[in-house]
DNA sequence: TCGGGATATTGGTTCGTACCACTTGGCCAT
DNA sequence: ATGGCCAAGTGGTACGAACCAATATCCCGA
C-alpha cells in the first residue's frame, strides 16, 4: 500500500482512490470501474491519458496500464501509439469466454431450462478416456440434458466426469441448473479453461426430434474438454446446438508484430 | 538498458542476453525464445523461476513477466501461485488468431489455391454498407473466390472493400493469393482485428456444386468484418466452408476471478 | 508413522523512474 | 495555400525495489 498512511492534506474532489470492492487487486478494481464508464461513452472517443488516470484514481501508471492492457485484450478499448487510448466500437460478443449454458442464456436475457434425459455411470470408452486422459475402463458419470431457452429446445448436451472426482454426484437432484456451479461449490473443481472443436453437421432423425427441428437440419456439433487450474482435463462434453437459434461470435486478432513494410503509406482515409 | 554499462565482473556461461533479433522489444524476443524452448519440453514440466529467467536472460523480472503473461494468455504455459510456471498441455489450436486463408492452409501444411469466380465493382447494398459503416450507395469492390487446399475445394468466399480505399485494385491480376498481403503492402491497410459470426447451414444446389459436395450437406457460414488499427471496418467478407474438411477450434477461458467459496475444498486428485 | 506448524520459495501486486517511439498540431518558410 | 520541420504529448519499453499471498517442504512432536 502507499506509504504515509497518516494521510497528507492534499486532496481534491477529482480523485477517486481505488481499493474498496472486497479484496480485489487495484488493477482489477480499476479495470471494472473503467469498463463501466466506457459503456457510457461514444465509440472512438478519447480516454484520459494513462498518466492522468493514474492521478485520478490514485494508483501508479503501471497499474493503469495493467487495467488498460486487460481491456484492450478484451477488445473494449484500443490504443494508438502517440495518440491515445480510445473506446472501441461495441463488439458483437466475446465468446472466447468459458461460460456455462446457464450463464450464456442469462447474458442473452433468456430463461434457461433443462430436461434431464439420462444420468448414470458407465465406463469411459476410448473417446472420452482420451479426452480425460484416463483409462477406457475408468468409471465416468454421464449426464445427458436437453437445454432450453425460454422453453424452446436449444441444445442437446452430454457431459462426462470422472466418477472418482465427484463422489455422490449421482445422488444429487439439482442437476437442472449450472453443472459448473456444483463442481465449484461442492467439489472445489474450478474449470478455468476449455478447448472446443466446432463442426457443422446435419441432424439425424432422433436428435432432430428432440431439438424440435426437421431431420436433416444443420446444427453445430461441439466437443469440449474442460481443464482445471493445473491444466488437467476434468470434463468432457459433446453438444448439439440448433443452428437456427445459435451462432458463434468471436473476435480474432493479428499477432505481434505485423508487416510494416511496403511503399505507399498514404495517410489513412 | 541496464545502468552501469561498464559491466560488472560477475558473469557465468549461463547467461544468454536477449536483444538481437532485429529491433523487437526484449519481452517479445524473450517470448519467442521461450516459446521455442517450451516446444521441446514435456507438458506440465516446471519452468525456471521468474527470478532465475531474469538472471539468465539478463532482463528484469518485469520483462520476464511480460513475456510469460503473453505465453499464458496464449495458453502455452500456466502458472500456479506459490508453485511455479508450467508447460501447458499442447493445445489443439489457437484459432482466435486473425489469419488469411492462405496463411491458414500453410500452417496446416496444405497447398492453398484459388479460382476467381467474380471480380467487379457494385454498390454496397444495405447489408455490406452496415458492416462497413458506409452508405448503401457507396461503390465497393467485390471479389468472389473458390479457395482450394491441395486442389480440393474448401471454401467459397466473397470479399467487399470500399473502392475509394483501394484505388486500382480492380486492375490487378494477382488476386489469387493473399488479399491481406496486398492490402498491407500496396495500400498500407493493416487489418489487426476481425469480428466473425459463424452459423451452420445446409448448402443449396449451386454452392454445393462449387464445393463439390452433395446438395443439402452441412457447412459453416461465416460473416467477417475486418478492422484496421483505428478500429474502423475496412473489409466485409462472407464465406462458406465445407464442414467435412473444416472445424473451428478455440480455447475459452474463465474470467478473473472465479468463485472461490464453497465448503469442501478437499485436496485435488 | 503421522499430522501439523514453521519456513523457504514461488508467483502476484504495486510503486516510481527513466527513456524511447510515434502522432499531432502549430509554426514558418516557400 | 502548401509543404516540411519541430516541439509537445501520448503510449511503449525497461528497470528495480518492496511487499503480499499461495504453495511446497522439512522437521518436530505426538
Amino acid at each position: 500500500m502507499t506509504p504515509a498512511p497518516g494521510g497528507p492534506p492534499e486532496r481534491t474532489d477529482e480523485r477517486q482512490p481505488v481499493g474498496e470492492y472486497g479484496r480485489l487487486p487495484k488493477h482489477e478494481t480499476l479495470r471494472r470501474r473503467l469498463r463501466r464508464e466506457i459503456g457510457h461513452r461514444e465509440p472512438h472517443s478519447l480516454l484520459p491519458t494513462e498518466r492522468e488516470l493514474a492521478v485520478r484514481y490514485q494508483v501508479s501508471r503501471s497499474t493503469v496500464r495493467q487495467a488498460l492492457d486487460a481491456l484492450a485484450e478484451a477488445g473494449a478499448v484500443y490504443r494508438v501509439h502517440g495518440a491515445g487510448t480510445f473506446v472501441a466500437a461495441p463488439t458483437i460478443s466475446k465468446s472466447h469466454l468459458l461460460t456455462s449454458f446457464t450463464e450464456d442464456m442469462q447474458a442473452r436475457g433468456l430463461q434457461a431450462g433443462t430436461r434431464i434425459l439420462a444420468f448414470d455411470e458407465t465406463e469411459a470408452g476410448r473417446r472420452t478416456a482420451e479426452d480425460l486422459g484416463t483409462e477406457p475402463t475408468e468409471k465416468v458419470t454421464r449426464l445427458v440434458r436437453l437445454r432450453t431457452a425460454d422453453a424452446r429446445p436449444m441444445c442437446l448436451e452430454t457431459a462426462h466426469l470422472r466418477s472418482a472426482r465427484v463422489p455422490g454426484l449421482l445422488a444429487r437432484d439439482d442437476l437442472d441448473g449450472s453443472l459448473y456451479r456444483i463442481l465449484e461449490r461442492e467439489y472445489g473443481l474450478h474449470l478455468v479453461r476449455a478447448e472446443q472443436a466446432w463442426t457443422a453437421v446435419t441432424l439425424d432423425e432422433r436428435s432432430a426430434a428432440l431439438l424440435g427441428v426437421p431431420s436433416g437440419s444443420a446444427a453445430f456439433h461441439v466437443r469440449r474438454v474442460g481443464m482445471d487450474e493445473r491444466d488437467r482435463p476434468q470434463e468432457a462434453t459433446t453438444s448439439l446446438y440448433r443452428a437456427d437459434r445459435y451462432d458463434v461470435r468471436l473476435t480474432v486478432r493479428r499477432t505481434y508484430p505485423r508487416d510494416r513494410s511496403g511503399p505507399p503509406r498514404r495517410p489513412h482515409v
